[in-house]
DNA sequence: AACCACGGCAACCGCTGTTGG
DNA sequence: GCCAACAGCGGTTGCCGTGGT
């Protein structure tokens, strides 16, 4: 029981956008807006596009305050702490990062981000006397190796000290604080939130909230608890022997180095 | 210089949630 | 309550650039 293609699938450019199209779509927004149906958009800008196409190339890339560039310390611990407590919630933590995209974050997240936690030898372009920490790992610690889960069902598990060092201490860096509404389901058309899409979520960051997560989804992980200082990884325990079990992702041979992100 | 393998990222796909008739 | 239309999300794909051989 599928449903009705969004557009005509054979009357549609597909592949990347040139700069006429982009000129054409962020025209036709600053000046008549999304109208709030991106289906019927293009035939009204003049484009030959699906109109998911056009949302996304708009909220990712033609949207104005999108921040472009590297990622800072401080964002790479908001996400790192974000996806160890609600997984892949790229819009929700892009939601904490104004001007971010949670496109953005993911690809971030894929492929460079992982790696870091994993402390994973540089790709094999960089010359091994490179040797590269992971991120925010200092020298002295001991490898990945010497640190291990004690989370339910993911007992002996090797477990990155970057990952655990989300645990410390609320005041080492401040994590924002998410509505538990958000993480418990989908987020409702009522919030705006950031998306894909990226864009930007109005999260009330004042007053804290005693986050548990839907027990079907995290396992009722106390997301507070891994913020504020609890020595608990309470992840979904599959998340997290997806992050740290290198050897199931990055051992798998040829295809796995290309696709396993 | 040419070839190859891989990384990075833009874009697509398909599914789920929400809304309104 | 049902269903269609639409929005939004996360996973995946494919292209292109870069570095190694």
């Amino acid at each position: 029981m599928g449903r009705a293609p969004c557009c005509d699938k054979a009357n549609v450019k597909k592949g990347p956008w040139s700069p006429e199209e982009d000129k054409q779509l962020k025209e036709y927004i600053e000046k008549h807006g999304t109208g709030g149906n991106w289906i019927t958009l293009p035939r009204k800008a003049g484009l030959r596009r699906c109109g998911k196409s056009c949302r996304l190339r708009w909220l990712n890339y033609l949207r104005p305050n999108l921040k472009l560039g590297d990622f800072s310390d401080d964002e790479d611990r908001v996400i790192c702490s974000l996806f160890a407590a609600i997984g892949s919630r790229w819009s929700i933590i892009a939601a904490q990062l104004p001007g971010r995209t949670d496109n953005d974050i993911k690809n971030y997240w894929n492929t460079k981000l992982k790696k870091k936690l994993l402390g994973l030898p540089p790709s094999h372009r960089k010359p091994h006397h490179h040797q590269q920490q992971p991120l925010f790992f200092p020298s002295t610690l001991e490898t990945t190796a010497s640190f291990s889960s004690s989370a339910p069902g993911l007992e002996g598990i090797p477990i990155s000290p970057y990952l655990l060092s989300y645990s410390t201490p609320a005041s080492a860096f401040p994590l924002p604080q998410i509505p538990a509404h958000q993480i418990g389901g989908r987020i409702s058309h009522q919030q705006s939130c950031s998306s894909d899409d990226g864009i930007s979520t109005q999260i009330c960051n004042g007053g804290r909230e005693h986050l548990v997560l839907d027990n079907s989804l995290y396992g009722g992980l106390e997301i507070e608890k891994l913020l504020l200082g609890e020595r608990s990884l309470g992840c979904n325990s599959e998340e997290i022997k997806a992050i740290v079990c290198p050897s199931s992702v990055y051992l798998d041979g040829k295809d796995g180095a290309r696709r396993g992100y």
